[in-house]
DNA sequence: TATTCGATGTGCT
DNA sequence: GCACATCGAATAC
């Protein structure tokens, strides 16, 4: 039985790899957020990749500026930026020290406190919209700003442990969703067939990860 | 069910 | 000034 209060968080050693690796075995573990007194946690099932050496789609592609400065951190960092005038993502610093990568979580399943999560996000139809899409999952977590450069492989206010329930998910990858450039790369990946995941018409359009 | 569109404000040129 | 790793309501069919 999974246990919120004794899990640990992933160590540096998780993250300091490569990006396509630690995206898609991000996939399964448990985004643990300490807010309002509470553990909110959820499982991760959608990620993005963005690699800043090739990926004219990431923040970090040629070019070092002051909102994604934290992507050229070691891993295990919390890369978080402010969007479309609303919205938060929220995304997790992969690699060594230097190479400006980062990790977008996408959507979650939300595993406990899912009550506060209906609270912080307010009128949902189901609960599978609580955080199936990476500003709803900042909603449903209250992940925004002073999250920014948080250390996740410390147990502070944001972390993620590993989840010996599903170690081993199925995984589909596609191009990723919003985007005007790098839309050739198949760099999203999510576990197959499951409800939590964003809708979305890249989801018929899927590779077989292994 | 699928597609369009407006809200919103910050970072970057 | 403009683009933007989004969301959800409104519209079209």
């Amino acid at each position: 039985m999974l246990n919120i209060k004794s899990a640990k968080p992933l160590p540096v050693e998780f993250y300091e790899r490569d990006t396509l690796v630690v995206s898609r075995e991000l996939l399964g573990k448990i985004l643990i957020r300490i807010t309002m007194g509470r553990i909110l946690s959820a499982k991760i099932v959608e990620t993005e990749a963005y690699i800043g050496d090739h990926d004219p789609a990431s923040h970090s592609f040629n070019k070092y500026t002051e909102r994604n400065k934290v992507m050229y951190d070691r891993g295990g960092k919390a890369y978080v930026y402010f969007i479309y005038g609303n919205y938060y993502c929220f995304n997790v610093v992969t690699g060594k020290k230097g190479e400006g990568n980062a990790v977008l979580i996408r959507a979650a399943e939300p595993v406990t406190e899912i009550d506060i999560m209906k609270k912080l996000r307010g009128k949902t139809r189901s609960i599978y919209e609580l955080s199936n899409g990476p500003a709803k999952l900042c909603m449903a977590m209250n992940i925004e700003r002073k999250i920014y450069g948080a250390d996740l492989t410390k147990k502070g206010e944001v972390y993620i442990s590993g989840n010996e329930e599903d170690m081993n998910p199925e995984i589909l990858c596609s191009r990723r969703i919003g985007l005007s450039a790098g839309e050739e790369y198949f760099y999203r990946f999510f576990i197959k067939d499951n409800p939590y995941v964003t809708k979305h018409k890249f989801n018929k359009e899927v590779k077989i990860h292994k």
